[in-house]
DNA sequence: ATGCTAAAGTGTTATGCATACACTTATACA
DNA sequence: TGTATAAGTGTATGCATAACACTTTAGCAT
């Protein structure tokens, strides 16, 4: 901290979020067509400018809700992107967040500042704005790091699920396929879930449903 | 990204540095004594105002060496503080950072905005200036965490060291003692280090040196 | 009712890794 | 030469991980 009065040009600050779900064992992120220039057409994360009285993390959810309807996801920051010239129009330094968000039907809202909202297979994202490939890049590698020490598949899953949904998100995000026994065995002893005793019944042999502990 | 014109406050943004070493197998943090309000007197950590045409690394490798000396340190972001409120004066985010160094003797510049540069103990640290207690104790949580999966160790350690000081090294910042031959099977078996072949010699049996690889 | 389909559910073995634990060796120095 | 001090070394045990295939249960079509 410095002793002298300060009054130099200040950055920008903002807040990105890469809203992950999981649908179809497909790993998906939300994606905002930009409206305006720069990068007008193209592709974008949600996010936008820290105001005067809210932390980062209160940025991130409410730029979330507001471009995009979705409320109460887990929220996570996990890097800073500081390059001077990363926003061709002037010093934007932004604070990058994951979020996560059971693959339900989201009133995907189109929010004031952005025109269409939409999820994209992480498998082939289409051109980026910004260097929000980079940001989505590291988003994957840290949501893939956290993955197994904290309970973040159950983020991506509704309040009752299977086993089997549990081992197919951790299959789209990792991007392997895993070992049922083995998984099974490994997750419950983690003891971050238990059985609700109600079975889910589908087409075959029904299914424990498990909650959150 | 919004899309409308940006004509927002914008929050003044700097880097915090909290700058380990381990000396008498002893984890000591350097602090600066502040010479103007607020909090004049208190002890702070080293850091200061990003400039229009850094990245926050540069920003910290900056302020580190301006107001300690300090050059060449390992440095590592591990979270970012953005309470309104944090900075009495006005809206100040900022970008905190761990930074270790070997326990050798270094020059420690008082720099040209701090008064007193000093190594305290972790094990009693002074009162001190804004939220910087609540950045000093997500630091060490940081470093611990990445202690096993990085080789940090080497980078509070001179070119060439004993085994037994880097276990000291893990025993300081851990603040346990550790098994000596798990220790070093253990460590050995990351493939971070090389024997020398050169010994060092003390007052007892000689240890063989070791180098990163 | 019966058979077919599809996903759920379940155990054992082998291997590697973490843990607990004590003595011998090499040097400096008195 | 003997004493003090830190360096250096091996094994046995428990635990977690990895590999691997068949049985069970229901829906549905015939």
């Amino acid at each position: 901290m410095t002793q002298y009065c300060y009054d130099y040009p200040r950055p920008a600050v903002t807040t990105d979020i890469c809203l992950f779900t999981v649908v179809d064992d497909d790993l998906k992120i939300l994606l905002i067509r930009r409206g305006l220039e720069p990068f007008r057409g193209s592709w974008a994360l949600p996010g936008g400018f820290l105001q005067e009285t809210e932390t980062l993390d209160q940025c991130a959810a409410r730029e979330l809700a507001e471009e995009t309807g979705v409320q109460g996801a887990h929220l996570e920051a996990f890097a800073t992107f500081s390059a001077p010239d990363r926003d061709p129009r002037f010093r934007v330094i932004t604070a990058a967040y994951f979020a996560l968000v059971p693959a339900q039907a989201h009133a995907l809202a189109s929010g004031s500042d952005a025109d269409e909202a939409r999820w994209h297979s992480m498998a082939k994202l289409p051109k980026l704005a910004f260097d929000h490939r980079d940001i989505i890049r590291a988003a994957r590698e840290a949501l893939i790091a956290r993955l197994d020490r904290e309970p973040l598949a159950l983020a991506l899953l509704p309040a009752r699920f299977t086993l089997t949904q549990v081992q197919k998100v951790y299959e789209a995000v990792e991007g392997q396929p895993l070992d049922k026994r083995n998984f099974r065995r490994s997750f419950l002893a983690r003891g971050w879930i238990q059985e609700t005793g109600d079975m889910e019944r589908g087409r075959q042999r029904p299914a424990m449903l498990f909650e959150k502990i």
